[in-house]
DNA sequence: GTCTATACGTGGATAGAC
DNA sequence: GTCTATCCACGTATAGAC
């Protein structure tokens, strides 16, 4: 019986990243007070300043967390070109698809970050990228893909592909298969080489 | 003579509205306050309030005028579909690259519109959707486009061809003559029936 | 039309009691 | 580890002189 009354040592640093993550998502970071996070978790202000240095800390914190999470998560890059395509397609929608707020951060907030935490941000997304124009380029030395440019089809395929998290919902017309499906045919279309 | 020393009636008012839409586009509609926007024009912070009711309708004067240029400046859909979807294409990449900081703030930004403000703006923004999936029918009941779903497809498109934007820079790489090149063959060959 | 001054709320962050 | 209290800077918006 030696616990400390109050103590949740190890469960309020966890919630306080996730009010973080829902208050930022819905509201923006700057429109976002330590107030209104520390309410969302059931404490004051003040007692938040035990799990995180600062404000920045905290938006930084997510986002480096998520882009690990997924360069942990994306799959290998082995097996012929047009599956590895296929694969990472259907990988990115539905990793994305299933996290819509830290994405959503990912992707608002770059400008809240202080340079190095930009910077730092920067390379790792850099680092996804690179996994998928290693793809199409291995496509394009066999003579799989037809493609001018493999960089700026990277960053076109991944606009497209993250645009889903603009429109889709669980409740909507359309399944999660559904739409992987039809993003794969037309990448797919989009980049094999004739015949 | 007797215009009033000081008076800039009918160019003071744009001059907010142009630092406005800088600042925004920068710093974040939040994370701007009026006495930035005001030391930007040159004038104190009251001054402002003669230009705009609230900070509010100056962010929703900035997306709405974004978007009615956008609206009267898409070409008409006239030809057959593939000539209009090229020109489509072609539209979208040079007109979002002309005005990055109206396409960043009208974005961004939605979540800091009111409510009516932003059932405003996604009107505008759907109207304009409207117009690329309305192509995408027409090639698909004349047969020149095997697409499942037009909705889909048209989201699809419009977050490729906006996401130029986070990239595209006057000094890059390539021009946007390329650019432009690649991603009209690109959009061309994924929706082109085959045969 | 612009200024100065100000009302009034809220922001991030800290100090010290418990 | 959490609380209350507080510091001080900064936010939007307005009032009234010029």
């Amino acid at each position: 019986m030696a616990r400390t009354a109050g103590s949740h040592s190890g469960i309020t640093g966890p919630r306080v990243r996730a009010a973080a993550l829902r208050l930022f998502a819905k509201g923006g970071y700057a429109a976002v007070s330590m107030r209104a996070i520390a309410a969302e978790v059931g404490v004051q202000a003040g007692a938040l300043y035990n799990y995180t240095p600062d404000k920045q800390s905290l938006l930084f914190d997510l986002m480096r967390n998520h882009l690990e999470e997924l360069l942990a998560a994306v799959p290998q890059t082995t097996g012929d070109p047009l599956t590895q395509l296929e694969r990472f397609v259907a990988f990115h929608i539905r990793f994305h698809a299933d996290r819509p707020e830290e994405v959503f951060i990912a992707y608002m907030e770059l400008r809240n970050l202080s340079p190095e935490n930009f910077a730092a941000v920067e390379r790792l997304r850099r680092t996804y990228e690179d996994k998928l124009e290693t793809i199409l380029k291995a496509g394009v030395s066999t003579g799989v893909f037809a493609v001018t440019d493999t960089k700026i089809l990277t960053l076109a395929l991944i606009a497209m592909l993250t645009g889903v998290n603009t429109w889709f919902r669980d409740s909507g017309r359309l399944s999660l298969d559904e739409i992987v499906d039809q993003y794969r045919d037309m990448v797919c279309k989009a980049v094999k080489a004739p015949g």
